[in-house]
RNA sequence: GGCGUGGUAGCUCAGUCGGUUAGAGCGCAGCACUCAUAAUGCUGAGGUCGGGAGUUCGAAUCUCCCCCACGCUACCA
């Protein structure tokens, strides 16, 4: 048997922040560490995700290649985690030769089986730059908020997710020219017909052994019903598509990306198909929960279409953390960055994957603060694990010159010690199968606490000078737990149980020989003590705040300035009187509205125009309250064609106006006039 | 509006198949201790288990309705 733990590949754009760590990067080290210490087969692969349109976009704003782009963001990355003890066995990159060959072999594969759906469609073009323009590079205005900057794929104002032809006034962000639409071929995968086939069978399957957020995730997909999904782009950054004749097509970065994970296994080593295609091989994918359907629907929907790679046998997706009440935030800048912390705080990288481990999001969004963080280093790490280690070491030097004492007649107390020595390897390995980091980390402090309340029980300070053979077993049996804590701890704190087995004289072990056997023989010399974990003050927590409200406040203006200039819409081409004079604008009064149901922002209007009452649909529920608008005049556009809207007839369409922030306001005379007033 | 996940002590969370008095860590209060980085140990206060109804001898747990948070999704001319 064989496990094959792969961590999502962060995208190459920007640095590593600590909800990257704490959703992903830190839960499979660890599992990854308990693995190789029980000592089974594991590879542990991870790498940079370097293709896809935001990297190009990148790249032109700061006049730069895309190359160049991702090899700043891969050897950050790469150094980031290496420096953090993310002990993965290869961390790559999609950009290189081997994962071209891969990703290209794997849609050649799978062009030739004949499963993908080849369809033609309209896209939009710049004819200037000569080129389909990826979602990323159109923007305009967003048919839901008004704001302006929509991208062709979403709005970030208000976070619907778009189509490029659903924008208003789409324009090209290369020539800023308005894009036409041209037609284009691209390949699709077709899910819907794997959905029956076998996918849904296989997911409802792992309605036990998968976490709750991720199946019922999954489920919720699959009730939805699975759509076909184009795996290839218009787009010059990426793997090209391998078929004559297909010049500036690339595979889409969804699917070009989880073959990273297989491109990465091959450059790491000359086995890589034992561990996805042999059948007692463990396939478990690390990921935050923005990648469930990637990982849990889309990519096996891949692999099984290929043939002979085993399935997911798990992922275990973390939620979201937050930083300090707020959502975090790479184009805000509100983060703790892995590298920025790396340099704030040297040699404290298992102080940081204490804390945050201690509070992943394993079942819900969590909080990130530095509070928590200084609490958790000053009254567990120092005060229960370091004080604990100090004081047993500290006695040692005091009474037994440095060395480990034999162990006499064992007592009551003696025997609740060994029962918390025994057990606490078993249970922290239960929980670490289970996926529960949290857990299992507490289960390493529970032993620390049970070392510290043998201390405080059995008092050998006062024991020595009448009973120095019943100090000698205390202590031995004390030395032992910090020996047991120090394997124990590796995979959580891999830095200090290096540091602790220095101390201890001792050489790594892995948990099968460690377990069981006593770790400390009687006479065996001890190294030198020092402190394992230093107290973080006040000062240093509180510059971390500053740093962070700094952030903020250089975020509000920037904000206004980009809303209040940068956002205003372009004038629209020229039109003609003749034009303009085919729209009817007339000033209604609303006398009544509702809620439409089932629809959050619809309301349905009742308006007197001065000849006739009717109703207009609007979309505005969530600007106003039904109360607060009865009685208002309104301008409104009397001869728009009648459409259907939830079922409801909507005869014209209400004037707003909107501000840089995407609040709307009615459009009214400046007085009170009669009802079906022309404008003109 | 639909779907998913969650809501348990001031904070972070556990709670198995419905079963006695709902637990842990941190924080707080008191006591003990002095080997230890004022660290540790013990004791205690603190809960209408989001709200309401129901099933049951018995509900944090099962059913229905509602509220809140996060995510997915629909409606938008």
């Amino acid at each position: 048997m064989r496990y094959l733990v792969t961590a999502a590949l962060p995208y190459a754009n920007g640095p590593l922040h600590i909800g990257h760590i704490a959703g992903c990067y830190l839960p499979s080290d660890i599992f990854v560490r308990y693995q190789r210490l029980m000592g089974r087969d594991v590879k542990y692969i991870c790498g940079s995700d370097e293709h896809g349109v935001p990297i190009t976009l990148r790249a032109r704003k700061e006049g730069i290649t895309p190359q160049q782009v991702v090899d700043t963001y891969h050897a950050m990355m790469r150094d980031s985690f290496k420096e953090f003890g993310i002990s993965f066995d290869i961390y790559h990159r999609t950009s290189d030769k081997i994962h071209h060959e891969t990703a290209s072999d794997f849609f050649t594969t799978l062009y030739n089986k004949g499963v993908f759906k080849e369809e033609e469609s309209e896209q939009y073009f710049d004819e200037e730059a000569n080129l389909f323009l990826a979602d990323r590079y159109i923007t305009g205005t967003c048919p839901n908020c008004s704001n302006p900057n929509a991208y062709g794929d979403q709005c970030e104002k208000c976070g619907k997710t778009l189509s490029p032809r659903e924008l208003i006034n789409p324009h090209s962000q290369l020539s800023g020219k308005a894009p036409v639409l041209r037609k284009t071929k691209h390949w699709y995968l077709p899910l819907d017909t794997m959905q029956q086939e076998w996918l849904q069978e296989w997911l409802l399957s792992k309605e036990d052994t998968w976490k709750k957020n991720v199946f019922g995730q999954c489920k919720s997909w699959l009730d939805q019903g699975l759509q076909p999904r184009a795996v290839t782009r218009d787009l010059d950054w990426g793997v090209p598509v391998p078929l004559p004749g297909n010049e500036g097509k690339v595979l889409y970065v969804w699917f070009d990306a989880p073959i990273g994970y297989i491109s990465a296994t091959k450059a790491l080593t000359a086995q890589w198909e034992d561990y996805w295609k042999k059948e007692d091989s463990k396939l478990i994918h690390f990921i935050g929960k923005d990648n469930i359907v990637f990982h849990c629907i889309i990519f096996p929907a891949m692999l099984k279409a290929h043939g002979n790679y085993v399935l997911p046998e798990n992922v275990p997706a973390n939620e979201f953390l937050n930083l300090e009440g707020d959502k975090i935030s790479t184009s805000r800048n509100w983060a703790v960055w892995l590298h920025e912390y790396l340099l704030d705080f040297p040699n404290k990288q298992d102080v940081l994957r204490y804390a945050l481990c201690a509070t992943a999001p394993e079942t819900k969004d969590n909080d990130f603060t530095w509070k928590d963080f200084q609490d958790r280093n000053n009254n567990e790490l120092v005060a229960v694990f370091g004080n604990f280690v100090n004081r047993t070491l500290v006695l040692t030097a005091k009474y037994f010159e440095n060395n480990v004492p034999a162990r006499g007649k064992l007592d009551d107390a003696e025997k609740t010690c060994l029962d918390a020595l025994t057990s606490a390897p078993k249970l922290v390995q239960e929980s670490i199968e289970r996926y529960r980091f949290r857990e299992a980390l507490s289960h390493v402090m529970d032993l620390a606490r049970a070392g510290n309340k043998y201390l405080a029980d059995t008092e050998p300070w006062k024991l020595y000078k009448t009973d120095p053979e019943k100090v000698a077993t205390i202590l031995n049996l004390a030395l032992e737990i910090t020996a047991t804590l120090s394997y124990l701890c590796e995979p959580f704190l891999p830095f200090t149980s290096q540091k602790l087995q220095a101390m201890l004289n001792i050489q790594p072990k892995s948990w099968t020989d460690a377990f069981g056997n006593e770790a400390l023989v009687a006479g065996h010399a001890l190294g030198e003590a020092s402190l394992l974990f230093d107290k973080i003050e006040d000062e240093e927590i509180s510059k971390q705040i500053q740093k962070l409200e700094a952030t903020k406040i250089n975020n509000t203006p920037v904000e206004e300035i980009s809303t209040g200039e940068k956002s205003l819409t372009p004038f629209k081409d020229v039109t003609t009187y003749d034009d303009f004079s085919k729209m009817d604008l007339r000033v209604a009064t609303i006398v009544a509205a509702e809620k439409v149901e089932k629809a959050d922002k619809l309301l349905k209007l009742t308006l007197d125009t001065g000849i006739d009452t009717r109703t207009v649909v609007s979309g505005i529920a969530l600007h106003f309250n039904v109360d607060e608008i009865i009685g208002k005049q309104v301008t409104l556009l009397a001869n728009l064609a009648p459409r259907k809207i939830r079922g409801i007839e909507s005869n014209g369409m209400i004037l707003m106006a909107e501000d840089g922030d995407g609040k709307l306001v009615f459009v009214q005379p400046a007085r009170a006039t009669k009802n079906g007033s022309t404008i003109a």
